[in-house]
DNA sequence: CTTTGCATTAACAGAATTGTTAAACAACTT
DNA sequence: AAGTTGTTTAACAATTCTGTTAATGCAAAG
């Protein structure tokens, strides 16, 4: 009877999974106003009835997508602040490879996110007011380190926030970018993967050359 | 009877034009997925069978606004090849001030271009090989223009591609992510004027750092 | 003054899309 | 076997949105 249950269970998990991860391809895809319920169904293999029975409505599906996919950008972001245990310099360089793969792992996340605050700024007060204090602080921290090695002449002193912006344009627009750039930039980013190589160490070397530390 | 005839022109083009300035407002907030024709037509204060008049489907009145969009994107990307008189180390430095204010007085053009382009690549591969021969010229240009200098020890030798696409990076970024960064960033960028002025200075500081030109 | 041609409106038509419901079904329990 | 519970389906309902059409208005030209 608890094997006929977990059955049961894993059944409709299947289905319930089955929907999300297609509804997960749509939206990163099309948008919120891109995104048909139908088609969703339809990929997911059930009808459409279904869909609304697990999930009651698009929206709320929507909203299923929408929070999990927050959580990977933020925790994406805070991985750029690197490991603390490093030094500086270290941190700084390592942060941003592990960014730039987080990223290239999740290539439609940046622009997803993206357009999902500019079109409704409102749904994400609650989540900003939590992720704020996290990322005050880390960014505090990473000042301080900053300063710390600024004063011992290792690197340049600079505004801890500038170089994380510069750090996430760096890392993220080459993704949002890239079926603008593609075509006009010749062989240079025929090899996707060897491109993506040579982005990461220039992007790394680009803001390791701004905090003036010595390759 | 000219007189009359010009009237009648001017006011066919102040309605035409109503809808197209609606159109373009709806189009590069919403995109066109987001966008209604009625609101569109409610914005120009005409009646929606009166945009089916003038631009016949939502499909050509969007064309035309996405026509003059992209022109508008290209021009922006020329400008920050810079004025090719200058000495190589001006030249970038202006183009990346000339590029970085063209976004600022247009900041929704980028995400909007991006986007598009995403969804329906297949209707730019026409304005890309028009573009292509202009871009590849002008990238020829510079490519020889910082060997020399690179060879003369005022530069370093750099890839004119890469170097142009962390231009872009940098400058329209920090447009397309305002509103995903501006909550999380505390008082940096609570005077957006300010904000944008540190900014672009931020952004040239870190290209000619990459570069190696002295401040 | 009538005709001609474009502009304008209101009402309508069609399609697509989201969401609901009632009935059938399947598995398990008692 | 009858009942219970949650799942599934097919048909339907409602709305929203794009696009059309037929009638009306209106100014200029003959």
């Amino acid at each position: 009877m608890l094997n006929s249950k977990n059955m049961e269970n894993k059944e409709k998990q299947n289905k319930e999974q089955q929907i999300l991860t297609a509804a997960e391809q749509e939206f990163l895809a099309k948008g919120y106003d891109g995104a048909r319920t139908t088609s969703i169904a339809k990929a997911a293999g059930v009808t459409h009835a279904m869909l609304h029975y697990y999930f009651r409505t698009k929206e709320q599906l929507f909203e299923r997508i929408v929070d999990s996919k927050f959580s990977l950008m933020a925790q994406s972001m805070i991985s750029a602040f690197g490991n603390p245990n490093h030094s500086i310099v270290e941190r700084i360089r390592g942060g941003i490879g592990l960014h730039f793969d987080f990223i290239a792992d999740n290539p439609q996340l940046p622009l997803f996110v993206i357009n999902e605050i500019i079109s409704r700024p409102e749904r994400y007060d609650i989540l900003y007011s939590r992720m704020r204090g996290i990322v005050d602080s880390v960014y505090a921290n990473l000042q301080r380190d900053i300063d710390l090695a600024a004063e011992r002449g290792e690197i340049e002193r600079i505004d801890a926030r500038m170089l994380f912006i510069s750090i996430m344009s760096l890392n993220i627009f080459t993704f949002i970018a890239y079926p603008f750039m593609e075509p006009i930039m010749g062989e240079l980013m025929a090899d996707r993967e060897a491109f993506l190589e040579a982005r990461k160490a220039e992007n790394i070397a680009t803001i390791m050359c701004r905090i003036k530390a010595k390759e």
